[in-house]
RNA sequence: GGGCGCGUAGCUCAGUUUGGUUAGAGCGCGUCCCUGAUAAGGACGAGGUCCAUGGUCCGAAUCCAUGUGCGCCCA
């Protein structure tokens, strides 16, 4: 075993074993065999078109996790590795690099077209897997485990026909429909999205808040003579396309003249809501005069003029029969919404049918109030692509959001704009073109019935198994509960096409499940398209076509613009055909089907066998923004298609997708910027400190950016620190559902106090076991080994010297029953998802290990006698516990373990498995652990620790010995039971006795607190003066009584007398002022001070011990190497120390000679003891 | 405006579900110690109105209400 640990490399080493030896696969062939079930985990495919950042590492890690952990426990748990390959991600991508490349003007659907969809596609294609190296590299790397050879892929024809299948089914059963609304549309990009897709783009903007004079009609009515309708908006691109002004008909409205700083009043007066007055006012600093205050019900059907007059000039004076009788102006009035409120704005909201939902449908109200056919109807000056069209004539061509200023200015020169400011807000931005603000559009397009579910929803909902608990009732819960229909549709290229025929002449519709379904269908053409294409390419590639561009073609049968030529017969009307709908559909729906599009449910053989046992997962897990992504559209489309009874797929009574889901929280870097220049920045403290100086610079943390390069990137921390660090630190620094701050200190920091220390202590097991020839692999029988699948407690006590635990020591079993306890414990956490807390008790373990067990065993390790059994007992503990935890660790951190493992076993051949991840998990065994004797180790420690605490008051260093420490216990038992680590307190402490005393009356004081836990319920309010009565009771003599009689007797101030029993009060220890004392929990320990002349001569023995160790380090002396020794010194005491201590000087130091006068030719080291120069000699005998 | 989450030491975070009188860890800082495990390890110290206010209770970081700041999600 090599001594330094260099993880890195390492992990290196192990990934080659890995594939070597094909790990992953053996690990999955042996749990199948073991026939336990299964554990189904689904990995919610990333898109590869971009490169791989530290948030993905996290998913992995954790994905990786729960699989490993389950597999060790005997499930065979697949994981089949997938990608995202559709949608905008892609399409957006190359479109940009069709503009840089010159092949188009700008990233539009024009221009695209213009390029031509054939090639469009096929460069979506190369680029979806650009960056699948890298995305191997870093899966790999981290050591997730995952097949990536059989990996399903979201355009693959398989994978596409599936999601037919779900679209047919919802299709015939009338829940895929065609449907006019407004919906968020993407100008750029020519298509809508969905609520899930808007919901990733929200920014926070400002954008310009405008209140515009709408002037009102004069028809001879005096009241509304040269009066304004004050009307506020943040979309003044929308003001060219206003139909209607709301209010709300119980508000109240106030008129009101403005008078402005100088007194000048205002020609007219303003329309405003009451409870607004003053904030309009105060924005121009005019004062007001109220003329008088109306309902909004009393301003309904007021006549006002626009701000443009596009639509108003021809139709202004527009006329409309009522379905309730007479005639109604048809637009341009004052109409009722419910939604309109004074939070903020003027209380009167501008109206434009085609730009809002609400405004949509206050127009849909009243256009049901005419007859049909008279009523208004949407006024929309804007065309699809987001510019305005020639109806607005001084801004057509021009995008919207830029003529947001234009228009601004346009209504100040008409004297009508009353005030303007910026209004910061979120708003939607296209999720993967972040510069594009996406705006409210009429649009035809596909959705499907999800709010019909919603109930069903929420039962599925109800079922999962949420980490964080909240999610379920909280985020997701409410998402469910305000669920709209899917926009399913785009009206983009690279998708899965919507396989809908439409009938040429009749319109009707029909939906295709399977390309098979397509090609039986009477009448089918176009498939030549396709076949010519094929040909074409296979001509131009000549020898260097291969099978995978076949199977590539076979894939793009499904796709556009190939599968757009195949038409078939309409069975509604003879000699028309069936066309297919131009739209392909969101890619999220591809994502969502993935748990039976993976395997071709139900096309493909054997897929619904598979499907039944693959569904639903034990486990998923992905960042909180999935709520509205992957997480939801699992769920709405398992919902639909397995939950009703109408599915006609409905196998199952909840078809929650997924029972446990871990949502991960956001990852945001660290960076420590330059105060002078906020750009320069640096990625730790201590380089920080170095460029900038103390003082000169701040800690930030925030989101990661690509453009200030505030994070490293995975693979330099791999290569510095290794894959097991960044894992540990995700798994054990945070609860998952945090946001996790990638920081390069902290992830360093996390290493010490797990993998160093666990590598300290594999590395003293393996220098001292060589050293003694130690070798399990010598004395075990191999036979029960193999049988067993080695090392087991049943395989350990074949070997010779292996004694049976309740023959070891205090401290051997402490540390077995540790050991016992921890994998419980870690066991039962992981069950429960929750690493974070089993990380927690891991470390707690090691540390016992390392700064307790190794510490106090090193005697034994060190003892001549290589067949002693006190030091075989030691060896075989410590072996134990490293195989051990070498399997409990190794879900976690899968690299380290392995090594471990392999170089605790490595001498066994095939009688030990070739990796740790094939082992059964470590089990409990409750008969090793002896609670007792956990407690009581506990104390000791506490002993110890309070000594070091007492010695350093009266600063007495560890190296000089004392005579001795008194120890108080609070309660008589726990003496008694310590009693028996006299000798390692001893040691530990330095000093020759250790007393436990009873009555210590001149050491420690006594306060008696109540037990407020027991008495808190029984008491009551009484509790506060039963707490003041003991206090002021003599605290000695109130011990004594407890303890002779069991039962404490007090009188409270009001002169009742309250009898407790002795478990119902506590007694608190003081150490008494001016001694060197220590108090703790459960005692105090006072050290001895005084110190004799041997006990000084002892402690400089020690001082030249240590001094001669250190100069055996300096020379790099084995461990085994034998010395030669000279102390010279002027001091006679020292010498005489010296002289006192020579034997014991010379066994620890593996000295064969010690002399008082200097060696030849060797270089002294000159130190100080007490002050006095002394020169300690040392050769090495080689 | 609504929903969800968070607010504890200089920094990063546990603890809060189930209330108990001395609120913890790591890092950083300071003072020491130990070392034949050395990318170590240990002790001690400074550093906390547990966001604020009010309430419930014998007792609140913990439960309730209101407010406030921040983050995320949505309108």
């Amino acid at each position: 075993m090599s001594q330094s640990a260099n993880f890195p490399q390492n992990e290196e080493r192990i990934i080659q074993r890995w594939r070597d030896l094909n790990v992953y696969q053996e690990s999955l062939k042996r749990r199948r065999a073991d026939n336990k079930g299964a554990f189904v985990f689904y990995e919610g495919p990333p898109t590869a078109n971009g490169v791989p950042h530290p948030g993905h590492c996290l998913t992995r890690a954790i994905k990786d996790l729960y699989p490993r952990y389950k597999t060790m426990k005997g499930y065979f748990c697949e994981r089949k590795a997938g990608w995202d390959t559709h949608g905008l991600p892609v399409e957006v991508e190359v479109g940009k690099e069709l503009v840089a490349a010159g092949l188009i003007a700008e990233n539009s659907k024009e221009e695209i077209e213009k390029f031509g969809v054939e090639p469009f596609i096929h460069r979506c294609i190369e680029n979806v897997f650009r960056y699948t190296s890298q995305w191997e590299e870093l899966t790999e790397r981290i050591g997730f485990w995952v097949d990536l050879k059989n990996a399903y892929v979201t355009y693959h024809k398989s994978f596409v026909e599936s999601v037919w299948f779900a679209l047919k089914n919802f299709f015939d059963r009338g829940l895929l429909y065609q449907g006019h609304k407004i919906v968020w549309w993407w100008a750029q990009g020519g298509t809508a999205l969905s609520s899930g897709e808007v919901g990733q783009g929200y920014r926070q903007v400002g954008d310009p808040s405008v209140f515009v004079r709408f002037p009102v009609v004069d028809d001879g009515k005096d009241d509304w003579k040269n009066v304004d309708l004050l009307v506020w908006t943040t979309t003044p691109w929308t003001l060219p396309s206003n139909q209607f002004v709301a209010v709300h008909p119980d508000l109240d409205y106030s008129v009101v003249l403005l008078s402005n700083q100088k007194g000048e009043k205002d020609s007219r007066a303003l329309v405003v809501a009451s409870a607004l007055v003053d904030v309009v006012a105060s924005k121009t600093k005019c004062s007001y005069e109220t003329l008088r205050v109306v309902k909004g019900a009393d301003l309904l059907g007021l006549r006002y003029v626009p701000p443009f007059d596009y639509f108003y000039k021809t139709q202004g004076e527009k006329k409309g029969a009522l379905k309730s009788g007479g005639e109604e102006y048809c637009s341009w009035r004052v109409v009722p919404a419910d939604y309109v409120t004074t939070d903020a704005g003027a209380g009167l909201v501008h109206q434009a049918g085609a730009f809002g939902e609400d405004d949509f449908n206050v127009l849909r109200a009243e256009q049901e109030r005419f007859v049909d056919g008279q009523g208004p109807e949407m006024l929309c000056a804007v065309a699809p692509n987001g510019k305005f069209t020639e109806v607005a004539k001084e801004f057509e061509g021009r995008w919207v959001k830029e003529a947001d200023k234009d228009i601004i200015r346009n209504m100040k020169e008409r004297g009508i704009l009353y005030f303007q400011e910026q209004y910061l807000h979120d708003y939607p931005f296209c999720w993967r073109a972040p510069n594009d603000p996406l705006i409210q559009y009429p649009r035809r397009s596909w959705f499907i019935k999800t709010s019909q579910f919603r109930d069903k929803m929420l039962a599925n909902n109800a079922e999962i198994n949420w980490r964080p608990e909240h999610i379920k009732e909280g985020r997701f819960g409410n998402f469910l509960a305000n669920n709209v229909d899917w926009a399913l549709s785009r009206e983009r290229y690279w998708g899965t096409p919507l396989p809908i025929w439409v009938c040429e002449k009749t319109g009707k519709q029909e939906a295709i499940g399977s390309y098979s379904e397509l090609l039986a269908k009477p009448g089918v053409a176009g498939t030549d398209v396709w076949q010519a294409a094929k040909d074409a390419a296979k001509a131009e590639k000549g020898d260097a076509w291969s099978e995978k561009d076949d199977e590539l073609w076979e894939h793009l049968k499904v796709h556009k613009p190939y599968i757009d030529a195949v038409v078939y017969d309409s069975p509604y009307a003879p000699g028309a055909k069936m066309r297919r709908v131009p739209e392909v559909i969101d890619c999220w729906f591809d994502s969502g089907s993935m748990p039976f599009a993976q395997l071709g449910y139900p096309h493909v053989d054997g897929s619904k066998e598979l499907f039944e046992k693959n569904f639903p997962a034990d486990f998923i897990s992905e960042a909180i923004d999935q709520t509205r992504g992957w997480f939801y559209s699992q769920v709405a489309i398992s919902t639909l298609l397995f939950g009703d009874s109408d599915s006609g797929n409905a196998t199952k009574p909840f078809p929650h997708p997924f029972k446990n889901c871990i949502v991960l929280g956001l990852m945001l870097a660290e960076w420590y910027e330059n105060n002078a220049n906020k750009t320069d920045i640096r990625l730790t403290e201590k380089e920080a400190l170095e460029a900038f100086g103390k003082g000169k610079f701040t800690k930030r943390v925030g989101k990661m950016s690509k453009s200030l390069k505030n994070y490293r990137r995975p693979k330099e921390i791999f290569d510095k620190y290794g894959a097991d660090a960044l894992r540990w630190y995700f798994f054990a620094n945070q609860a998952p559902w945090n946001s996790i701050v990638y920081s390069e200190n902290a992830i360093k920091d996390s290493m010490p106090e797990f993998m160093i220390r666990l590598w300290n202590v594999a590395s003293f097991f393996n220098v001292y076991s060589k050293i003694d020839g130690f070798a399990p692999e010598k004395e075990i029988d191999l036979d029960v080994a193999r049988a067993n699948g080695f090392v087991t407690p049943e395989t350990l006590a074949t070997a010779k010297s292996f004694r049976p635990y309740a023959e070891r020591c205090e401290l051997d079993r402490w540390i077995i029953g540790e050991l016992n306890a921890t994998v419980k414990f870690v066991d039962e956490r992981l069950d429960a998802y929750d690493h974070f807390a089993a990380c927690g008790k891991i470390t707690a373990f090691v540390d016992s290990l390392s700064n307790w067990y190794v510490r106090r065993s090193r005697e034994r390790f060190w003892s001549s006698d290589k067949r002693d059994p006190a030091k075989l007992d030691a060896y075989w503990t410590l072996y134990e516990v490293l195989v051990t935890l070498s399997k409990l660790i190794a879900p976690f951190t899968p690299f380290i373990a392995e090594r471990l493992w392999l170089q605790m076993t490595e001498n066994f051949g095939d009688a030990a498995l070739a990796s740790v991840h094939w082992c059964d998990y470590p089990t409990y065994d409750s008969a090793l652990f002896d609670e007792a004797l956990s407690k009581r180790m506990a104390n000791v420690r506490e002993i110890v620790s309070l000594g070091l605490n007492a010695r350093m008051t009266a600063k007495l260093k560890v190296r000089q010995p004392l005579q001795s420490i008194e120890v108080v216990f609070n309660e008589k038992s726990a003496a008694e039971a310590v009693a028996d680590y006299v000798d390692l307190i001893k040691v530990e402490l330095n000093v020759k006795e250790v007393n436990f005393i009873e009555r210590a009356d001149e050491y420690v004081s006594y306060k008696i607190m109540p037990d407020f836990k027991k008495l808190g319920p029984k008491l009551g309010k009484d509790l506060p003066s039963v707490k003041k009565a003991l206090e002021s009771l003599d605290g000695a003599s109130a011990n004594r009584e407890m303890l002779e009689t069991g039962k404490l007797t007090v009188t409270l101030a009001d002169g009742r007398v309250i009898e407790l029993s002795a478990d119902e009060a506590q007694v608190r220890l003081i150490a008494n002022e001016g001694l060197a004392a220590a108090q703790g929990p459960a005692c105090v320990v006072v050290a001895s001070t005084k110190l004799t002349p041997e006990l000084i001569a002892e402690g400089r023995a020690r001082e030249i011990v240590r001094a001669i160790q250190d100069r055996r380090k300096e020379l790099r002396c084995d461990y085994v190497d034998r010395i030669r020794v000279a102390v010279v010194t002027e001091n006679a005491e020292i010498r005489q120390a010296a002289e006192t201590f020579r034997e014991y000087v010379m066994g620890e130091t593996l000295a064969t000679e010690f002399a008082f006068v200097p060696l030849e030719n060797v270089e002294p080291a000159q130190i100080k003891i007490d002050g006095e120069p002394v020169a300690i000699y040392v050769a090495v005998q080689r």
